[in-house]
DNA sequence: TCTGGATGTAATTTTTATTATAACAGCATA
DNA sequence: TATGCTGTTATAATAAAAATTACATCCAGA
């Protein structure tokens, strides 16, 4: 398959939002910035409004973080983005009739919960607030230079 | 795409050969236990020994670990099998001309770095004898129930 | 020394998750 | 009450992975 980049996307989307506050930015506008398509943008802040990370208001380019960025983690907009999906990925195809092949995959799981465990621990170390100060910082400062 | 499985079936792989040294296990064999095509499993061998993870004999099934299932860590699988592709991954296709949008993709490949280096930490403190002592655990000990 | 079974590798096809796109009902503001 | 945008669903296109095919090469044994 493609990479998935929602989780950037959705990264992308909060930011911008969080960086124009009040500019009644519709989906088309936020799309252009991330270059895709507007209803892709619509399904992320759908994800993100499920998550209690985004309110909005049916009809209207008035979207908004529902929380401070230093209150929105990465493993947040992980969490919304990509629900329970794990970054490593077990074979659950092996022959059932091998119980050694079955048996390692059933091994493999533990030490696999404990790589995305460490993961998740420094995603939720991550604030939006970091993102956009890094951001910032990367930026020399110019962050009126617009879209 | 799919989802990679390319790290377990690695390790199952490795597990296998070292369940069964002196076996004379052919691709063919292995790919029953893993449930797929020989040249698949053909093509991880390939790059396990590349890797220096695993010892082979062109035209004879002889393959055997390169090193004991204590000094092949699960992150020496990866870098084998996966080389340095990322667990998490950037949108690169942002639009060029908007300052935000690139930056704030820039900014997040500093934090996508460090959840990789927890990633890694993590998956580095994990051996192929761990995985073969837990796989021995869940299989209750009947660990030479065959294929 | 020659034969055969297996490897090592490259090329092609199939599969599947993701992104792109299209379509439209419904809402809230003007 | 007309309009612009949202929220959502459905379908198509894209891309990465696994499956498959093909074959040159090797080397152990007859």
């Amino acid at each position: 398959m493609k990479y998935s980049t929602k989780l950037s996307d959705a990264v992308h989307v909060l930011a911008f939002l969080a960086l124009h506050p009040g500019a009644a930015l519709t989906s088309e506008r936020i799309a252009e910035s991330v270059q895709t398509n507007p209803a892709y943008i619509r399904q992320l802040m759908s994800a993100l409004r499920k998550a209690g990370l985004l309110a909005s208001v049916k009809g209207h380019p008035r979207a908004a973080l529902a929380r401070e960025p230093g209150g929105i983690s990465l493993l947040d907009v992980y969490r919304a983005i990509e629900g329970d999906k794990p970054i490593l990925h077990q074979d659950t195809h092996t022959n059932p009739n091998c119980g050694v092949g079955v048996n390692i995959q059933l091994a493999l799981r533990d030490y696999y919960d404990e790589v995305q465990r460490a993961a998740e621990d420094r995603m939720s170390a991550i604030t939006l607030q970091d993102i956009i100060d890094t951001y910032r910082q990367e930026a020399g400062m110019d962050s009126d230079t617009e879209v």
